[in-house]
DNA sequence: ACTTTCAGCTTACAACTGTACGCTAATTTA
DNA sequence: TAAATTAGCGTACAGTTGTAAGCTGAAAGT
């Protein structure tokens, strides 16, 4: 095996090793470089080989935890072609992300109100993503004013981001619950926003 | 002094010194004993005296914090009797609070995602009297089925409490922007829900 | 006046943290 | 083949943590 390749390899496990440390009593802030360390099955200075400081795995953390969001979206919108409602897939769709890769949600969940400024900020920008795109996707089906667009947009995602942090230590009957109310929510919104259109 | 007002006191101190370290930085989980007792100025030993562990002060904050929430309510609801949009005086009422207590809300809004448990359904439970006090409001006003207007309570009080987080750290200009932007939110909601009840 | 109670103190310890330093063995480069 | 690079390791240290044990002096109870 190359150098490089071995490299990135154990680069991974560290990053593996955070997001399983990161249940539902660990925020990344909690975590140490040698509870990380030793989860990956290395030495605790051979942290540093990868990564200048804890905080630079934080952000990759948070980084990887967008990404997979956004590749959510993606699979949302192909689900939406082939027919159903939009809010209902959507929200299932997120639901499902959350059952599938609960940690992974929890550090957007977590270090959205988090301690840390930097991650704060990253998870924001993530989010922002998200509303953004939910605007053009408004603004195309609806014809509405931008304004009026991510108006819902914000309220929509904000709802169904809370919504997600509810479902996430719930068994999953209830979860279905909470899936059924969000999207009842969500339709209040768009009623409400097709009443203010003209 | 009486002894048990002098314990009273000390008592008062310990708190106040928590709150006053959970400014942006810190969550309840991450502040140590021996640093509040450092703030209040008394040995880290001499804490058990008063607290069994450090989470029971964190429960007790996170009650101090709820009821100071609840005192907020009856004060909004007074300024309502005088006149004046119901959502805008709820939500200036509630940025006002922001403002004048940031560690205070602070506390629930990082412990309501918080990594301890107990921390997170205290929280819950304080939030959950939030939302059904302004369910019976919204009952008596506009006599819907209870359904509907706890669903339409839930998702103001969440859209409500996201533009907290997001007013917690800004200054006072972008903080008004926020709160115009979430009452015509609060608004979509209502017109919505409105469209929706016969 | 005598005893009991107890808030707060000092000292002490084991566990854990981040990280500096230098070594090793293997890969990569020349 | 010889030299340079480097991922990972072991050791070490100072700092912080929670908390156990026992003392003190003042307040409260008798």
């Amino acid at each position: 095996m190359n150098r490089q390749e071995q490299k990135l390899k154990t680069r991974q496990k560290l990053i593996s090793a955070a997001f399983a440390l990161l249940d539902e009593n660990k925020s990344l802030s909690a975590i140490s470089l040698r509870e990380v360390a030793r989860e990956a099955g290395i030495a605790p200075t051979s942290f540093y080989r990868h990564f200048k400081d804890i905080d630079e795995l934080g952000l990759t953390l948070v980084d990887e935890a967008g990404l997979a969001l956004r590749q959510l979206m993606r699979q949302a919108r192909l689900r939406i072609a082939t027919g159903g409602g939009v809010v209902s897939i959507s929200v299932d769709t997120f639901m499902e992300f959350i059952s599938a890769n609960s940690n992974v949600f929890r550090v957007l969940l977590r270090e959205h109100t988090g301690t840390s400024a930097a991650y704060r900020m990253a998870v924001l920008r993530e989010i922002q993503h998200f509303i953004d795109e939910l605007t053009d996707y408004i603004i195309e089906k609806q014809s509405v004013p931008r304004y009026l667009a991510s108006l819902q947009a914000e309220a929509m995602v904000k709802l169904v981001f809370s919504a997600g942090a509810e479902a996430l230590e719930v068994d999953s009957s209830i979860r279905k619950k909470i899936a059924s109310r969000v999207k009842a929510q969500l339709r209040l919104v768009l009623a409400g926003a097709s009443v203010t259109k003209p």
